[in-house]
RNA sequence: GUCCCCAUCGUCUAGAGGCCUAGGACAUUACCCUUUCACGGUAAGUACGCGGGUUCGAAUCCCGCUGGGGACGCCA
């Protein structure tokens, strides 16, 4: 059975890097008919936050990412993890080291002007601390004993094979001198406990996955597959990071994207499945078996995922959008009821790319919404006063108050005066919203009702 | 600096030796539609980083170079 999992760590938002990570892995897992698991991974003590972890559930909520089992938090399993360093402690795998931070910081910092790779020289490790005495009052940390020779290698889902020699490698510190596990080590004793049989992760982790398959093996767990997806980046090539913008998930939601756009955009962005941008949920579940996963790093590109926003917007359901439209509308500190809502979202949904785009297309409609009499002015001259005047009686005539009789009044009066379409449109848009540039007249009119477009004539 | 990874239009990508005078999408430009602005439709330009091999044949395989990214924490 398959079972896959994202370990996100509760330190802030959720980045949209990760949100794509958990994302292929939801759908392997899907795909696979296994389970896709949470887990919080919160033993940085003075970084992780309960809002945080809430805005993870609410991330993987809003983006339809559903998982399977009670999420995971890693600081209710600290028990375990000291367990399990026992076991290593005892079986010679692990060891205490007393070497202070600064005292490291020199080491890395000669190695470096050595022209060397910085790591741990493994001054505390049992064969080199024979003789030294551990300095008093030092509480220690445990570091793992990392093998001095040969090949770590693993066949990547979607790297192939990497090989990483031991030498390469150091004593990773697994517990703090507080007993909490570091990360490269809870995820070892977690992904092994939860059972995980897949394990996609950020390209950022393939240096420490030969150390975790060490720590594997001393436990003498099952190593599972792993996979590395590459990096997003930004429109400098720079891995993607605040500093670009918008990176974290509500962050979109906020900003007026439907979740649909941004699931398919991030399904998108490393991923494809020949010609096809556009799919649904379904769809990625049924396509999405691991491979075609791209092997190089993708820009970020927000005017594709504006597009394909648009395209979600075009297509969504009325009722649905006019409910997700309701807070933005509110925001631009506009009101309108549920019904006049859903006309303007009829109206307006092709017109724009994003829920905010469209409330503010949608303050036109606003009651209070009132033309400067400067505007109004300019735009009513001798040549259309009149047949502006005979439209009103048209419409003020007309039984109904669709669409297509407002057009049919419009036409005739286009035909019965000789003005011309736009000498009598560019008006009626002046007049009722103060702007020249709206959707089609009729429709606006529409939406407006009889009796606001009836007074705001009256005043030609 | 050391190690790891990567390399097709500006961007996301298709391409698993001949189907490629390299396809799709976003973006860009032009035209059409039109009551304005959008939507939509049609079209155009734009790419296999460079150099060596292998092969009858290479975007596809190998090597080197160059370029880019990542990692080097008691962060995850």
């Amino acid at each position: 059975m398959v079972r896959t999992r994202i370990a996100p760590s509760p330190t802030g938002m959720l980045h949209l890097g990760t949100a794509r990570t958990a994302l292929f892995s939801w759908a392997y897992a899907r795909h696979c008919g296994g389970n896709f698991i949470l887990r919080i991974e919160d033993t940085d003590l003075d970084r992780s936050t309960e809002a945080a972890v809430q805005v993870i559930y609410d991330s993987c909520a809003w983006l339809g990412l559903n998982y399977d089992e009670k999420p995971v938090r890693q600081t209710e399993r600290l028990a375990r993890y000291r367990e399990v360093v026992e076991q290593l402690l005892k079986a010679g795998k692990a060891y205490h080291c007393y070497a202070s931070r600064e005292e490291l910081d020199v080491m890395r910092a000669a190695q470096m002007e050595r022209g060397e790779k910085a790591r741990y020289d493994g001054r505390w490790r049992p064969e080199n601390a024979a003789g030294k005495t551990p300095p008093e009052g030092v509480a220690p940390i445990i570091r793992f004993r990392n093998p001095d020779h040969g090949d770590v290698t693993w066949d990547d889902m979607v790297k192939g094979l990497i090989t990483i020699n031991n030498r390469e490698l150091d004593d990773l510190v697994i517990m703090r001198a507080d007993g909490v596990p570091t990360y490269n080590f809870a995820v070892v004793v977690d992904d092994v406990d939860m059972a995980m049989t897949h394990v996609m992760r950020g390209d950022d982790h393939v240096n420490n996955t030969p150390r975790q398959i060490n720590l594997y093996q001393a436990m003498g767990a099952k190593v599972p597959r792993f996979g590395h997806l590459s990096m997003i980046l930004g429109p400098d090539g720079k891995k993607l990071s605040k500093r670009h913008g918008a990176v974290s998930v509500m962050q979109y939601q906020h900003d007026g994207f439907l979740p649909e756009a941004l699931f398919n955009y991030l399904a998108r962005l490393g991923w494809s499945h020949g010609d096809d941008e556009k799919f649904s949920r379904d769809q990625l579940i049924a396509w999405f078996d691991g491979a075609h996963i791209s092997n190089s790093p993708a820009m970020f590109d927000p005017k594709k995922l504006l597009w394909l926003n648009g395209e979600y917007l075009k297509e969504a359901e009325n009722a649905y959008l006019a409910r997700l439209l309701k807070p933005f509308i509110e925001r631009e500190g506009g009101v309108l009821n549920d019904l006049d809502l859903i006309a303007v979202v009829a109206l307006l949904k092709d017109r724009s790319q994003t829920l905010v785009e469209l409330a503010k297309a949608a303050k036109v409609f606003y009651p209070a919404a009132a033309p400067t009499s400067a505007l109004v002015a300019d735009h009513i001259t001798e040549e259309n006063r009149v047949p502006l005047q005979q439209l009103r009686a048209k419409l003020e005539a007309l039984t109904d108050w669709q669409r297509e009789s407002i057009a049919a009044a419009i036409k005739a009066v286009v035909s019965e005066t000789g003005v011309k379409m736009p000498k009598l449109a560019i008006p009626l848009r002046v007049i009722l919203t103060g702007q020249t540039q709206t959707p089609s007249i009729d429709a606006v009119l529409e939406i407006f009702g009889r009796e606001r477009v009836l007074a705001a004539l009256k005043l030609v």
